[in-house]
DNA sequence: AGTGCTGTGTAGAACGTTCTCCATTGGTAG
DNA sequence: CTACCAATGGAGAACGTTCTACACAGCACT
């Protein structure tokens, strides 16, 4: 029951050496000769021996990094973290991930029980905090932040390129003819600024401006029944728009729901493009044009600017992934 | 940049007293007079000294409970989750979370690094691993397995109560009035027995022979492919089912697209049920009947018993969570 | 006055690593 | 032969806690 753990001890001891020369020939550091190298490895094979991180910790590195996530729902999480992991296969980092929750508080407390078992750095998804919040953390151990826009000098970010996502739809639309092109974004309450909807938002006012078209701007909420609401508005219009952008793809469900009720049929009365490109968007009942973020680079590149940075990089970097445009079947010509 | 920590030593000098009195206090020690107390405390707040969990790991505790991820994208760990993090919420007790991938030899990895990071106790879900492996794990540390019935002496275990759930369902379809009633399960591969998708099939089986009807028991795969496949071949039968029971929701997603094509309306000519209750079965657009897990519950229940093992119970208990049926628009009485 | 509690505080040895010296060896240049 | 250097291995002090053992005081009994 009580089998002692197998301690650095115990491998010099088996292998005639010092723990000095065994914790050299772990770390692969420099000054070990071909046959200590081989006396020592051998011993750690034969006994099993596994370093302990907490012992670790107290010196050096721990070889650990986290990732807090602020929403456990949401949808490209998955994606993200398979990023961070695959990026950090081959290296001696292991990642675990710290359930924030949404409030700053508990996000806050995640932070700090991070900091306190002496992670190596953080990666820090949409987090809910202030930047003055943000630079503290980034003081005591390397940060690198993802999905806020305008990073600052104490970390790295890496942010999807929400304008250019928002004119790849506009463009697409365009290009099938459409002129009434609509935007549903999510509304405003918290003081943060550059969080997604914004500037996904403002990319959809560019590009509109671009082609000389006039935007067509309506807040409700990335919801499915902020969707529903939104469309049930827009399309009660004289002039109800041909297309309708949605923010997020959970808002764009809400607009198909409220089409189908219309009795409208997609996309032959009325096209419908979504942001996020969600897992069941690409189910054929629902089939839905939409923004792929490709959090797999998104979250390798995290993880690569993370490592960079506990590896002496004190320059700050600010990374921008380009999305890509998935059309699918409810987006088409306008019927005319 | 560098601000050192704030140690226990620290606090100690502060206050005027030794490193083991506030050792004592930050503990809740026995030993420890009121003015002691308050001289501490104080000194604790002024400082904002936080225990150094790598330190504290060295010798007791460390506070830090492992929840390890066998498929970051399986629709109900968030609320297991916030189930878990839920029950500990007012406690001292941390929860990170190890993705753990889908292969045996990443999960024994991620195992053994929560191992190796003192952790003082493991959550794990759905882990792919022999039981040898499992009772492995258990000794060197308490675990908690969710997911997998039939637990060991080792450790405990929560499981959904899926032969409830499956009954459930055949339940309410023959209360309906349905007598053709199949059932998509998924195609077993792997060695490990007691996965949920076999007990639902079992458990269906029991409840179709209760009321004496014929089971019918066609295996695909739980993905929204192998629900189409399997409802088109079941659709395609001289005297078809009137309702499909799908072993997972993602898989009733595809029975749906497949009535969809035949041409058939979802309740009157075929009702539909699946088993998860993910998110998107109660869109109005989808409103899939399902069964709900309630991963709160289980969360909640895990944690429980895993602090109630660290705190010295050694009898082993399995906890079986009796799951609910979310009645919605995809069943309703047969067509006649 | 001596004995034995009880209640409170402290000294100091762990815990398992890392890492900075320092010692030793052997080789090479002068 | 001496002096110096490079390469290698080891001693031992950290790191920040916990916890056992002990010291001391005050008190109640003999």
């Amino acid at each position: 029951m009580t089998s002692r753990r197998v301690t650095i001890a115990d491998v010099a001891r088996r292998a005639g050496v010092s723990t000095a020369a065994v914790s050299k020939v772990v770390r692969g550091a420099y000054g070990v000769s071909a046959e200590m190298q081989t006396k020592v490895t051998q011993a750690i094979d034969e006994l099993g021996y596994r370093p302990h991180a907490a012992a670790r910790a107290l010196r050096g590195r721990t070889y650990t990094l986290g990732v807090m996530l602020s929403d456990t729902r949401n949808p490209f999480f998955p994606d993200i973290i398979e990023g961070v992991t695959g990026r950090l296969g081959d290296t001696e980092y292991q990642v675990l991930l710290g359930p924030g929750g949404i409030e700053p508080k508990t996000q806050a407390r995640m932070t700090d029980a991070m900091i306190d078992r002496s992670m190596d750095g953080l990666i820090l998804i949409s987090p809910v905090m202030t930047d003055a919040e943000l630079t503290a953390i980034a003081t005591a151990i390397p940060v690198v932040v993802v999905g806020r826009h305008g990073g600052a000098a104490a970390y790295d970010a890496v942010v999807d390129d929400d304008v250019m996502g928002a004119g790849l739809v506009v463009d697409h639309l365009v290009g099938l003819g459409h002129t009434r092109i609509a935007h549903i974004t999510h509304l405003e309450r918290a003081r943060a600024q550059g969080l997604p909807h914004t500037v996904r938002a403002e990319g959809y006012r560019q590009a509109m401006r671009a082609h000389g078209l006039a935007d067509d701007v309506l807040a409700t909420s990335f919801t499915e029944e902020g969707g529903y609401e939104g469309a049930r508005e827009l399309l009660a219009r004289d002039d109800r728009p041909t297309a309708i952008f949605a923010g997020a793809d959970i808002a764009a469900l809400g607009v198909l729901r409220a089409a189908d009720e219309a009795g409208l049929s997609v996309p032959e009365d009325l096209s419908v493009a979504g942001y996020d490109n969600i897992g069941i968007a690409s189910l054929k009942r629902i089939s839905l044009t939409s923004v792929d973020q490709d959090g797999h680079v998104i979250g390798a590149t995290a993880a690569q600017l993370l490592v960079e940075r506990i590896e002496g990089r004190s320059r700050s970097v600010t990374s921008s992934v380009s999305p890509t445009l998935i059309v699918r079947g409810t987006t088409g010509p306008p019927r005319r």
